[in-house]
DNA sequence: GTTCAGCCTTGACCAAGGTCAAATCGGTTT
DNA sequence: AAACCGATTTGACCTTGGTCAAGGCTGAAC
């Protein structure tokens, strides 16, 4: 038995669709990975040699510059895809913000499976497509919104995309969630300093808009409110 | 004889590599239009309903917030793709930026022809990819640079991007280019305001690191501080 | 339970870049 | 040549968010 037949993500990941000899294959090329919180899985400008299918935990890409100023250009969920196809280089670094567990190919494997299943290429067009879209949104964010939109901005996404309650499947926003990013990590994400991402928090919990019961934990109060911040 | 057998960016465009049938076949589906410099080809958030190839001109791609804010999130260059493919809404809207040519199909019949030529599927996988590194490097700038650091780093693309000179094929970046872009739209690139722009043109060009010979034309006259601005 | 280290918050201050207003420039029309 | 108009530049001033420097929490180790 293949370890895809158990995989959490198996419907939701590139790997949907495929026919079992396919998943076969595909199987006999990946390796499932453990990848501890704070461990780097790709290094920026690094040959690009692997891609991976995240199974679960949160990563985040990274970009830097030489004097060390960091934005996190993007978060990989379970069920996201991965690193740089079809090109030599990485350009951002692929870090854990929390434990993971991925499912890793040599790139070059990858490259050459994909370009014999059209199908794996489709689902991967998809999804790289729906992450220009989502790329570009944030782009807006960093280029024109204020500190406050950028904050509320990102509370939005995030209790989104995450969910203490453990209602799977999703059922809309969750309330209350737990982050995956320090408050530096916000901060790289939204273009911000920490300073700025405590005080717009603090901001948010004064006004009775969130509560903020643990240094990770958040929970919504007032949607409405943040919505309307959000911009 | 089909339109693609005279088109200037057959060989460069995700057309290249398709056997002639299948270029016979895009050429039925597909048809040229003219679109003025200031006209929108595509509207944000309105239903996907064409998708194109540049043939000559530039144009933007432009996210709006309600209160009339906006950031180009892309620009589009001779051979790019542009347009939404596999999605039900776009989520940015293009205009020329000059009198620009496109070659347009129907969503619809992209969407099935491509599905149908998975050669086709890879090369705007590849793009779309590239694209997305591109975008994401964008993101850096956005996030984590400041306005002289925004403005020597755009001037290098400009100049890698654009070449006055007639060259062709371009041999590096060009020494002296005319910006396809007014100072407002160099701020919506870049995140800042028209006269933040203004100042630092002003101010390099003070420094003797650039002339200003008209309102759209640059020339770099000292490339190595501009590489040293822009860090 | 204490200690410790790292993360987070808070305050005082500062500067980059935004805002507002006026002047100037470059083309075009008359 | 004069008038005009939109784009750009420039200047004065101000706000947002960054910087620097203490403190304060909190959770893990002992």
């Amino acid at each position: 038995m293949s370890s895809c037949d158990t995989c959490v993500v198996r419907n939701r990941a590139i790997c949907a669709g495929l026919d079992n000899q396919e998943i076969a294959a595909l199987n006999v090329m990946g390796r499932r990975r453990a990848v501890a919180a704070g461990e780097p899985l790709i290094w920026e400008d690094d040959d690009s040699l692997l891609v991976a299918n995240v199974i679960d935990g949160v990563l985040k890409l990274v970009t830097s510059t030489e004097d060390g100023r960091e934005q996190i250009v993007g978060v990989a969920y379970p069920s996201d895809f991965i690193g740089r196809p079809f090109g030599q280089t990485s350009r951002a670094s692929v870090v854990a913000l929390t434990d993971a567990r991925v499912c890793v190919f040599a790139r070059n494997d990858f490259d050459r499976f994909a370009r014999e299943h059209p199908e794996l290429e489709h689902k991967l067009l998809e999804r790289t497509l729906a992450e220009l879209d989502r790329t570009r949104s944030w782009m807006m964010l960093l280029g024109r919104k204020t500190a406050p939109e950028k904050i509320a901005t990102f509370l939005l996404e995030m209790s989104e995309r995450l969910d203490d309650t453990g209602c799977t499947p999703k059922v809309g926003a969750a309330r209350r969630f737990s982050l995956p990013f320090s408050r530096q990590q916000v901060a790289d994400v939204l273009g911000l300093t920490i300073e700025t991402v405590s005080r717009q928090f603090t901001k948010l919990k004064n006004d009775g808009v969130i509560e903020l019961p643990s240094r990770r934990e958040v929970e919504i109060i007032d949607r409405g409110a943040l919505v309307s911040i959000a911009g």
